[in-house]
DNA sequence: GTCTATACGCAGATAGAC
DNA sequence: GTCTATCTGCGTATAGAC
């Protein structure tokens, strides 16, 4: 629709919301064309391929969340800030790309190897859980937080963000939110959460 | 393979498994055919389509797990022992069934309308968040724990429980666990996890 | 009930004009 | 670069023999 975008773009962009709300399986080609307003055969002009242009997409999608969360991982000296910092940025991220969360799920699901690839095989940094590691271990230490696997800490902190996202369509329903509302409990959820993971690890 | 199954059992059981770990679009009549050891056809006499195999394995699904937290949330008297049951439980029937999990996720965003009627108009009892919300109302009257808006404690339980079994296999290769080691991290997890909730909602 | 063979449509992909 | 037209294969579904 909007003129001044290249087709490239026009592509990538309609890609990203089918695949995202279908999953690979579900996306049709013909799909994605309209929502470019081209056809198809001009999806495969630019992408040989469904194939490529899903990596494409899945590439693009794991490559724009896992520097900011490197980011946080490596320039917070405590956990508390930590914790806050990270809980913040991903609340935010998710909320602002509705399907993502649930992408992410079932290509975890669907094909874990490439997933793991994905992560790693990026020009980026691989998956920090090192950086989380040592802060943990390093925070117990010195007597700040209680002891605590830090996989199990991280657990904690990736379900208690994620789920909100994941299960959204049904929580509105169960609980008859309007999206204002739902939006207002996603506020107040990051508060809580943070509150909790930090009282969690109190000492002693 | 078993011989004392009626086809039509190990039809539900192949398309149980077929279905929970492509999806209803990733899902193949040919692959579930195979599975249960007889051809396509036979699958159509048994089902008339895809589509309502699909539904009944779902209804099913959702169904097989609906009684069990309707059990914990109306038959316990606190809200502690009421955590200590549902995270037992639930994650017992989580890791009984590695697929269940993702299934669900992914049916929710693709059909959100399907699964709550699935939830509410089936046989048994609706879903019994009320139950839940009215217990975690009256335990913060009598002041037993802080208040908390229960929608949120149950995002918390939620999260906290399901997010393992979305991700296994990811969080095996970052963590680089075994079967076993991942196993472990699960037994130790429930605990870690009743221990959080609780601990969380201690008062003042 | 179970099979083989086949119909039918759809989705991914290509050819070729403009 | 973008289109129309077309090919091809696969996946669901049916027909009909046994």
């Amino acid at each position: 629709m909007t003129v001044d975008q290249t087709t490239e773009e026009r592509i990538i962009i309609a890609a990203k919301q089918v695949f995202f709300e279908k999953g690979m399986s579900g996306a049709r080609m013909q799909d994605i064309a309209d929502r470019a307003g081209i056809n198809k055969a001009l999806l495969h002009y630019y992408f040989r391929s469904k194939e490529k242009l899903f990596f494409i997409i899945f590439q693009e999608s794991i490559q724009s969340f896992l520097p900011q969360i490197q980011t946080i991982f490596s320039n917070t000296p405590d956990i508390g800030s930590m914790i806050r910092g990270f809980v913040q940025t991903y609340m935010a991220m998710l909320n602002r790309q509705p399907y993502l969360a649930a992408f992410i799920v079932q290509e975890i699901n669907r094909n874990p190897k490439s997933m793991w690839e994905a992560m790693n095989h990026t020009g980026s940094a691989p998956f920090p859980i090192h950086a989380f590691q040592e802060l943990v271990a390093k925070e117990v230490d010195a007597g700040n937080i209680r002891p605590i696997d830090p996989l199990q800490l991280w657990a904690h902190i990736m379900g208690l963000c994620i789920f909100p996202f994941l299960g959204r369509p049904l929580m509105k329903m169960i609980f008859q939110y309007s999206d204002p509302q739902f939006d207002h409990f996603l506020v107040e959820r990051q508060e809580e959460v943070i509150h909790l993971l930090i009282s969690s690890l109190k000492p002693e």
